[in-house]
DNA sequence: CAGTGTTATGAATCGATGTTCAATCTCAGT
DNA sequence: ACTGAGATTGAACATCGATTCATAACACTG
């Protein structure tokens, strides 16, 4: 089975792309998106700048794939993390977990969505808020689930899973901070542990080891 | 009394820069850093060009003096706020409701300082990261002598304290999320409460009437 | 009023960068 | 080998904006 030209044009057209992001991911990084020139990118890429413009519209395109592309592995790997648990704190939990490390593996793009958010046009920046809703979304379901097991109390649910939401992010954010203190997995660890020691059931605690430590820092 | 021609000098200076940070700060709030011509700033701030350049540096300084009053005011509030209480974690609430809101008066500031960081040279990102800290430990005082005074458990108070700055800020960061949902001081009740109900005695729960609900959202 | 020093002005300058497009290359089919 | 279509190239172009600097205006003093 050979295919078209059609399906050529399009493998080319995808991995040209595909190019295109890996070099932008990698100087946005480290310049941001105004000190990186779009001469720079093509050359990072290893390819011409005019073949640059043949397969993206312009400059912020480009952000716009990247950040799509950071988002998407949030997306992917967060829910993936949240199978195979009966237990919805459980869930929660390697969810949370799963979280933190994709935002550790991609550090830079985390920031880069906190400050290249003012460069989107309307449209791109409310995609950009939808899946990271999605996500959240995500920790509100596990959330209400534990409350109705009666794992945890009633709470507002949107708040929490922000919050848990917003301190995955903190991670990198705050890495200046934080990166020379503890390991990721620490901090995953008692971040989850605040926000879930605030609203569970005490006699159920004893039920999940990683609850087990008071909130210390794990050394 | 008349002062002397450096006196005038330095009280124009003054006016001056003042007026271009004022200007700076509305249209950074609106445009971000790369968006705002020096030359529409000229004109907000209703003077020359040539002039501004008499008064700051280059472009970059003026985002500098921008941030450094924006920090500023987290730096004289929030202390303020703590004074007058007898009980440290009356003390650390205070603190923590001005520091929401501070960010509230100054949302687009908080943004600022996480879109342009990247912008600033290293030495004056430094700076900026020593005002956050300072204001951060404020709370990490507080947070110990609660435990001191057996109203906290013992726990990491510097990575609770950070939790509390990037709630605090989160305000700003998620505003399009949260704004339509509660008030700056809901919000900052809110996220007090799940921090601190991590971490209190169970037994002295009931001194502090910020904590007497559950950690619903209030409505 | 004239002279001097200080401050303000805004058009010009200069450098950088996003994007284009004419020329060239590559590949597949005949 | 030739041809045509598609892909690539990179210098040129047009635009923009940070900064400068010659000129003008202002304030003060003798």
């Amino acid at each position: 089975m050979t295919a078209g030209p059609e399906a050529v044009r399009a493998a080319r057209g995808e991995w040209r792309r595909s190019q295109i992001v890996d070099a932008a991911t990698a100087l946005l990084s480290t310049q941001g998106y105004h000190q990186m020139s779009v001469n720079d990118l093509a050359q990072e890429a290893g390819i011409s700048v005019g073949t640059v413009y043949q397969y993206v519209k312009n400059k912020e395109d480009i952000l716009l794939l990247v950040m799509r592309d950071i988002l998407e592995a949030y997306r992917h790997n967060v829910p993936r993390a949240m199978e195979g648990f009966d237990d919805p704190l459980d869930r929660l939990s390697s969810g949370f977990g799963a979280y933190c490390r994709v935002v550790d593996s991609r550090r830079a793009g985390t920031i880069l969505a906190y400050r290249e958010s003012s460069t989107l046009a309307k449209d791109a920046l409310s995609e950009m808020k939808s899946l990271e809703e999605e996500t959240t979304g995500l920790l509100v379901t596990c959330l209400r689930e534990c409350v109705e097991a009666g794992i945890l109390h009633e709470h507002d649910s949107d708040t929490l899973a922000w919050d848990l939401t917003m301190l995955a992010h903190m991670w990198s954010l705050k890495h200046w901070h934080f990166g020379s203190r503890m390991s990721i997995d620490e901090y995953a660890r008692l971040q989850f542990a605040v926000v879930v020691s605030a609203i569970i059931h005490q006699e159920v605690t004893t039920r999940y080891e990683y609850l087990a430590r008071p909130l210390h820092r794990l050394r």
